[in-house]
DNA sequence: TCTATATGCAATTCACCAAGGCCGAAGAAT
DNA sequence: ATTCTTCGGCCTTGGTGAATTGCATATAGA
């Protein structure tokens, strides 16, 4: 019950093509030092993207991935999906048929509720506002700044 | 990303024995019969919630296990963290040092607001809850109570 | 043509989940 | 004291999926 590497590696990815704007084409090696993700691995990664509509590909020299819709229009849960499927706590979540009992289920009702609090974090934030923090995070200390 | 089996069935053992009543020892070969589960895999499970203070056990003939508080008073998350240790969406949310990016690192502060939210809705509900929605669910339809 | 880059498939390694078996320890009933 | 029942601890097994890595192919630019 936690991210996957996958998960991880992804969002860090489609950050850095965020961070660069919507039409900068930026090789795999380039994301792959800069984050420091396994290059092969990233490569799988954003196949998932690509065939998703997330990312768009561009094959020989020059070529590399980038966002396939501006920043603000992707949410972090869009990402997420797209590199593991649909979230779900339980498997009779999405499948009620999965369990005998899951007509009377109080666990059942309470997890569907956690589920939904939990993605509505993820719907809200886009690719943008994670950038945006991002930024602000690594921003100089407002204390003192350089004249 | 998923719950485990050891938490369904943990839940669903717990459960069991808070709708019997707090005082009520029941042993594993009804839970296991009553809610289909391995009888050993509920072994090992009510094992940890022994030692956490959840359960009681009660060795030798008509022995079985209890709750150690009245079921107002523990809550899910306090089952499922004493099944699973504590939840977490990624390492370095109680491990910052995990990883090098962790300073001014967006997501981090993401999955620590939805992981939040999440939490939330397994504290607020105590077994006692839990079990009155059980039976509310499981009661005859209002529509034609028999006369 | 040569090189840089993505694409697709296969294989590997490793960890952990799920379950089951065996025997010992503890306690109640007799 | 004996016996029976039930939990306790340890070890083993099979299976599944995560996290890589490798290799051959396709595509585009210089």
């Amino acid at each position: 019950m936690q991210f996957t590497k996958a998960e991880e590696y992804g969002m860090q990815g489609v950050l850095h093509l965020a961070d660069k704007g919507k039409d900068v084409v930026t090789p795999l090696s380039e994301i792959s030092e800069a984050r420091d993700i396994p290059e092969k691995f990233l490569a799988k990664i954003f196949q998932s993207l690509s065939r998703s509509g997330i990312l768009r590909s561009h094959r020989g020299v020059r070529g590399g991935f980038t966002l396939a819709k501006p920043p603000g229009e992707i949410t972090v849960k869009d990402v997420l999906e797209a590199i593991q499927g649909p979230y779900h706590l339980t498997k009779c979540i999405p499948d009620p048929d999965s369990c005998p009992r899951s007509d009377s289920c109080a666990m059942r009702e309470l997890l569907v509720t956690a589920e939904e609090r939990l993605l509505e974090v993820f719907v809200k934030h886009t690719l943008e506002d994670v950038v945006h923090m991002e930024r602000s995070m690594s921003a100089p200390s407002p204390e003192k700044p350089n004249p």
